[in-house]
DNA sequence: CTGAAAGCGCTTACAG
DNA sequence: CTGAAAGCGCTTACAG
């Protein structure tokens, strides 16, 4: 492997000169850029990564934390990070953390040991707290996922404002019953779902009745397992609404398996619009929530903190609208 | 940011010693030891990763190069790399290629600029003797994707194998019009895999017919599209196998909106065992590929050839059963 | 068991 | 416009 320095010497000059045009900083006179643009192919010389890194403090590295990347979900988002990051000439690396909180924090460590230059959370399952204290190596943003006070960052939609959408879509449809499978209680996201439920039902006078909701893990069996629950209620649900596409599928096969028919005996509702909801049948009606562009944005969002501008706005909100198919 | 420098000081030390107890490497006394790791501690000291990258001449980092992460198929894969990379101490740089030949070879840099220690490939895109260029930098090794002569280590399945199953399947379901539709010509799993199918049809003294045979682009609506010009022939097949499952779900759509009853009218046959399988209705039969072990097994191999292990065996083949559902 | 010294391959003020 | 020198923060033979 040449280094700088064989080139230098090929090319007659100093190192500092090849740095020079290596980097396109400083004056250089063209007659000597040629000569060692020419030492350089001649030599096939690529420069280090590594030792560039080190003298400039920087990685050009992204760590992005998400639970699992066999989710489509997660899919969609990471591939609008990654062509971002691309663009600006930084690289992903892909964190997998399974929802654990020690291999969160393990993977937030690598911003302490100057191993990336910025992370993205998609999943916030320590104490802001602890997470803050990191802030202190380099840049965090937030994707999808968000903090109460607007601390860190973040990319996300209005969660309230959407399952409003969907609740109130399924009260002028004439629902009266309508079940709600929602995520983990201890998410801001999943939160902040039934609170729009419950505001748009209080709105229309509906009350709203603990036995109609259940929580889950945002898988097909956790809403296949819920849904068979709220199916089998004295006063069953005439709808359900789960609070991400993967749950209301399994919704869906719970409703087909007891015999009943969508949307005329149950009508069911997701949120997310992943690929899922346009092929299973009848098609899902859905949030459509533009996860990619999420990515996108929370992307340039670290990047803009990375070249060293203040934020303004500390959360962007993307539009999410309500997608009407054949399920509801 | 405290340096080894500062530890070392606080603790009374020089340098070397301080690197010893941070690398568990020669003899360090038991009491300085102690101090070191006092001091390590008051200070909230991290060694940088960079600057040991530097020195070692490694950086932990394995490329992995796949053309969309948003696909289920490669998240899988994806997945079961990146839980053996971070259990060996490793990190994954995601790199998402879109089958652009150009950015394949701009990654596959990584590895000559030293960003990476080591590089796995899911496709193919550019010639062989272009990417074994790099071999010198660094090992190479191709998950679910293989190249002819194997001289690029790979895990993979035995494609030609699982088409016969498929094949077969079928013809003893009594069908004898067995529409293909292929993914792009130029990939030798999918010149593997239409392999499988013609060798069996004429095992069995069924004439391949052209007619019957499409190249497509592995998602649903390359499916859909194929499947609607099988559907309009004079005599159209009455079981369609596609080369993946997306490409099914396309055939599964098409068939379904001619009316068509699946399996009484036309039969549908996937490939991969992703999860929309068992979701569409009715569930697919299919080749269940062990993808996520294929990513586990890459993983390993790459980890082995950084550990200087010469490999005996440069193709790992894993079974690939048929997954047999209602859809046949 | 411990330390001084060299070096990994770059970049960047600083002089000239 | 160009070069000598210092330095990024570690690790690793080599002496002792």
């Amino acid at each position: 492997m040449p280094t700088i320095l064989d080139v230098a010497e090929r090319a007659g000059v100093s190192r500092s000169t090849v740095s020079r045009v290596l980097t396109n900083s400083g004056r250089v006179d063209p007659e000597t850029k040629q000569k060692v643009l020419a030492a350089m192919k001649e030599l096939n010389y690529q420069p280090s990564q590594v030792a560039r890194n080190l003298r400039r403090q920087e990685t050009k590295l992204i760590a992005v934390l998400i639970s699992c990347i066999s989710n489509p979900f997660f899919g969609s988002l990471v591939q609008g990070m990654e062509e971002v990051a691309a663009r600006k000439g930084y690289h992903v690396i892909l964190c997998n953390t399974g929802e654990d909180p020690i291999r969160q924090m393990e993977y937030l460590q690598m911003l302490e040991k100057k191993q990336v230059d910025g992370v993205i959370l998609t999943a916030l399952r320590n104490s802001l707290d602890e997470v803050k204290a990191y802030l202190k190596y380099g840049p965090i943003v937030l994707a999808s996922e968000y903090v109460e006070d607007d601390s860190l960052p973040a990319v996300v939609i209005d969660n309230i404002k959407a399952a409003e959408r969907v609740t109130e879509h399924l009260i002028l449809k004439g629902h009266k019953r309508i079940g709600f499978i929602n995520g983990p209680e201890h998410s801001i996201l999943c939160r902040d779902r039934q609170k729009g439920y419950i505001q748009t039902l209080e709105k229309y006078k509906i009350p709203a009745s603990h036995d109609l909701i259940r929580y889950s893990d945002f898988t097909i069996e956790g809403g296949f397992t819920c849904a068979k629950q709220l199916l089998v209620l004295e006063e069953k649900p005439s709808a359900i609404f789960a609070a991400n596409d993967d749950m209301a599928v399994g919704v869906m096969q719970a409703v087909q398996e007891q015999g009943l028919r969508i949307p005329q005996d149950v009508s069911v509702v997701g949120f997310d619009n992943i690929q899922i909801s346009r092929v299973v049948q009848p098609n899902l009606t859905t949030i459509d929530q533009p996860i990619f562009q999420i990515g996108v944005k929370s992307m340039e969002l670290l990047m803009s903190c990375l070249e060293g501008n203040v934020l303004e706005d500390k959360r962007i909100v993307l539009e999410a609208n309500l997608c009407i198919r054949e399920s509801t």
